[in-house]
RNA sequence: GCGCCCUUCGUCUAUCGGUUAGGACGCUAGGUUUUCAUCCUGGAAAGAGGGGUUCGAUUCCCCUAGGGCGUACCA
């Protein structure tokens, strides 16, 4: 078989959609498995929605996520001239023809056709006419009407229409623009698209287009509908979920490899694999392991593998991902100093975040800056009792070496001596370093810190 | 209305006629632990309903119910 072509075709609309994502995602590791071309295309021909910014927000959607595609993006519409260019070979093959009736008319037709409770499709009287009245007209398709339409779909099997259900679509507007059917079958063709894999709710267009294709003569893709994604309640994505757009879930702290992953998930599987880099997903995806039944979205999975995926990530990947999720959420940057600390300390960090927020939760203790004011919580912990317990350890702790063995040891010592819990100890001091009660570990962060500026902190909370 | 698609634990899914219906998230009981998180062990939890076909159906077929998508001079 020839080399596969597959492609995205997102209409700029200021957002990528978590769904535009999943489908491009889908046809990524397909192109990806075969060594094959994964194309973009922008659909622009909405012109009053089509502004730069709203293709620039794809852009960066994609590569946020890592899905590159090969050459440059294409323009729908400016391939305009190409597609009425088509609209008009069909009219001299006679597979289309020009229909002159207003919408006045088309409304009327239907609304008597519903009212006799047929079905509501314009059947017009052009279609057979061999006049040509100087009156504005539009280009329809001359669909076959009797017998039916199959598509072969890879995931959906095979689908027939009877071609009674079908009416012919109008290809050419009547200002001359094409219509969204035509200018897709064109495009896909022109580009070479081998395999087209979208969103189920394009499967009836399937059976529209594949007659395009066999007016033009054209081979017809192979079609992979794809099931689409609900929110949790089962109901369509909105923003009522918390989030429609990919920039939101970056914006919330999703590791980007965990939502390719949780993203593939959903509809596609591999046996009992759950946890998987985007090179596994590759190695591993077929359309034919794509079900056909509708997800919802979870977040709690996502969350959870976000935990994954960071806890999996080397520090020096990790340590990137979260710079480049302050600088897309606006946040000031890591100072050299800030980022060789969280290098040192990223173990401890990492495996107690699933999000990149969390990330820098952990991080306070070495993004902060002294006096380290307590959060509520931790202001209960350092009580007149506490600060006393903190005093003694102090003195005890500035003629040590700063080591993680030692600094455990006499710690250890320390609530020997005081006859407490390690706990007890471990808490204040907790509060002491970072003014929250939840951190890495103590030991690690005051080696990390250094004997100078741990001890000042110490000193700071015992006032 | 008509057409098409879908239906396994709460959620995502495995099962390609014969399984104690498996896994994951979540939930829950316990263990490890300086907090949190991680990690480890256990538990509850599913074939929409009804007909067939078959020695045997979650699996194949039909009907019903429920859900979704489409039915534009939108994409």
């Amino acid at each position: 078989m020839s080399q596969i072509v597959t492609r995205i075709a997102p209409s700029p609309t200021g957002y990528m959609h978590i769904g535009t994502a999943r489908a491009a995602l889908f046809n990524w590791l397909f192109a990806r498995h075969h060594n094959g071309r994964f194309l973009l295309r922008i659909e622009d021909t909405d012109r009053s929605r089509s502004t730069p910014e709203a293709t620039e927000a794809i852009y960066r959607g994609m590569k946020w996520l890592g899905m590159d595609w090969d050459g440059e993006a294409i323009s729908q519409f400016a391939r305009a001239d190409r597609h009425a260019d088509v609209a008009h070979q069909m009219l001299a093959n006679g597979t289309a023809y020009k229909c002159y009736a207003t919408k006045e008319e088309i409304d009327a037709f239907r609304e008597a056709a519903r009212e006799a409770g047929r079905p509501p499709l314009f059947l017009s009287p052009w279609r057979d006419s061999a006049e040509t009245p100087d009156l504005p007209y539009v280009i329809r398709l001359k669909a076959p009407r009797d017998g039916e339409t199959t598509i072969n779909d890879v995931v959906q099997g095979t689908v027939t229409w009877k071609n009674e259900t079908l009416d012919d679509m109008i290809l050419l507007r009547s200002d001359g623009t094409p219509t969204y059917m035509l200018a897709v079958v064109v495009d896909d063709h022109d580009m070479g698209i081998t395999h087209i894999i979208r969103g189920d709710d394009h499967l009836t267009n399937a059976a529209r287009q594949s007659q395009i294709y066999t007016a033009m003569g054209w081979d017809i893709p192979v079609f992979a509908h794809i099931p689409l994604v609900y929110g949790p309640d089962g109901k369509k994505l909105s923003k009522r979920h918390g989030a429609m757009g990919v920039e939101e879930y970056q914006a919330m702290g999703y590791y980007p490899d965990a939502v390719m992953n949780y993203l593939a998930r959903l509809g596609w599987s591999h046996g009992d694999d759950e946890f998987f880099t985007m090179k596994q997903a590759i190695d591993w995806f077929r359309l034919e392991d794509v079900v056909k039944s509708p997800a919802r979205f979870d977040f709690k999975k996502l969350e959870n593998l976000s935990g994954q995926h960071i806890r999996a990530a080397d520090n020096e990947t990790l340590l990137a991902k979260l710079e480049e999720f302050l600088s897309a959420t606006g946040q000031t940057d890591l100072t050299d100093a800030q980022k060789r600390l969280m290098f040192a300390g990223m173990d401890g960090m990492k495996e107690r975040a699933k999000t990149f927020p969390e990330l820098l939760e952990m991080a306070h203790f070495i993004l902060g800056t002294r006096p380290f004011v307590p959060d509520e919580k931790a202001a209960k912990l350092l009580d007149t009792v506490s600060r006393g317990m903190l005093n003694r350890l102090t003195s005890r702790l500035r003629g040590v070496s700063w080591t993680h063995d030692i600094l455990e040891a006499e710690i250890r010592a320390f609530a020997e001596t005081e006859e407490i819990g390690l706990g007890k100890v471990a808490q204040p001091l907790r509060a002491a370093l970072t003014g929250r009660t939840i951190s890495p570990s103590v030991f690690d962060m005051m080696v990390l810190l250094g004997k100078d500026e741990s001890i000042a902190r110490l000193e700071d909370a015992s006032v």
